[in-house]
DNA sequence: TTCGTTAGAGTCATTCTGACATTAAGTGTC
DNA sequence: GACACTTAATGTCAGAATGACTCTAACGAA
């Protein structure tokens, strides 16, 4: 983030377009502790430049002139955090004239989710952190990244299939238990065992496999395994950033 | 349209940021002839520049320097239409690199509705039309416009509460079957008069007034009114623009 | 072997939904 | 004025979906 490509400095860039950068919000589940629910959390990184130096931030970046919106935002997201997420949406532009303090700036805002093992095998380091979505440490974040998040976790909560989102946020093969944790921190209260289950066999988005989890305390649950039809009109295929 | 600022010719733009613009899908209701079901329309303007002149395009233009996104889209409505209308919500923003032949465009697409008087109200000149959304002109329109029109009816399909757009689609006052002519238009189908009704008596956003629209040929239909709740977190105040 | 815990299936009452019947209230025709 | 015709508005009923709950199965730990 040091040298950042069409992003000429205040006094330049009097009377041309708007600098054209995306953030990523993006979501992973973390396992409860103490038996406690599971909960959302995601990635910042530590803004080295002004404004808004030392304040947490979305990760992103600007978009460059050969990649489109969506690879910009995967690029992005791996230059900063290192992350590959499994799915990548478009939420929202933001482009109010004063929400950068500088100069005028237009920000295409991702989402992303990343299943639990992605999650695990995140570095951090002093400028890179994960935070649970109600860490007092979120209150003041960049610019209006604080609503950016907002946003993020309202769209989440409406998403009418949470099927796909669900199972993004897992491995290629889960519990019913583990899916049903998911669906509660998402939806932030519980849910009843013997009717999540008897609803999700209904879906047909789900499909038993003849495996099952060994090593737990108890009985060990069959594992399932996603088989949802296609994507959304326009959601982007993070493979090709 | 003749002079456009912000938007430099292709030699001088190389190494700039893309262009920032923006394009409005505006949909109304007509009511079907010979008893037929209502459809859905939308205006267009025909280019007169390149790329793509003489083709048919959704209203918008360039995003001024003074303006957030969504004044630029209510002002650039207002200037190629003269249309200003009661709904305007951000849809998604297109980016690809090739979806102009001359230069990197980045279009903010947005999504505006008008009630039956504004649409009647319209004046439609050689560069100004209203088409029916299966018009077979509709197969052909500038850039990857079609692909804009195409996501915005599929939104407005997925939307959850229906209340708001389909009162946003007639005045202030409406009976029952106009309200369902809008929902049958929008689902494609024909829905049940007596469910219908059953429906929206429970959903509480709508409220029955004490008044009844004369000059019918049979039984007089009481008139309701719509008493929705706040909008979404990031709905746009078409007022603004 | 017993106990505690979780997996998974089943029961039952309530609510929601689609299909359809019935009554109410106006206009136009003879 | 009687009648047919059309739409408005309410009511009924069966099947599907939903929430609360019970019961049995299968493991590890003691």
């Amino acid at each position: 983030m040091s040298s950042v490509p069409g992003w000429a400095n205040v006094n330049e860039r009097r009377n041309l377009p708007p600098a054209l950068a995306v953030s990523t919000v993006i979501l992973g589940i973390r396992e409860g502790h103490d038996g406690g629910p599971d909960k959302l959390c995601l990635p910042l990184v530590r803004r080295i430049r002004q404004p808004h130096a030392g304040l947490w931030a979305l990760p992103g970046g600007p978009v460059d002139a050969s990649e489109s919106l969506g690879q910009a935002a995967g690029r992005s997201l791996a230059d900063t955090t290192g992350l590959r997420p499994s799915y990548l949406e478009q939420l929202y532009t933001f482009g109010d004239i004063d929400r950068s303090p500088t100069h005028r700036l237009v920000t295409i805002a991702y989402f992303a989710l990343l299943n639990a093992d992605q999650v695990g095998a995140t570095v951090q380091d002093e400028n890179v952190a994960w935070f649970d979505i109600d860490d007092p440490n979120m209150a003041q974040l960049a610019f209006d990244h604080r609503k950016i998040v907002d946003y993020a976790l309202w769209r989440l909560r409406n998403k009418t299939e949470y099927g796909q989102i669900a199972h993004r946020l897992l491995g290629e093969r889960f519990t019913l238990a583990a899916l049903r944790g998911v669906y509660e921190a998402i939806l932030g209260r519980r849910l009843d065992p013997a009717n999540f289950r008897r609803t999700l066999k209904n879906t047909a988005t789900i499909e038993a496999t003849e495996e099952y989890l060994a090593g737990g305390q108890h009985r060990p649950p069959r594992l399932y395994r996603y088989v949802g039809h296609g994507p959304d009109p326009l959601e982007v295929d993070p493979s090709q950033g």
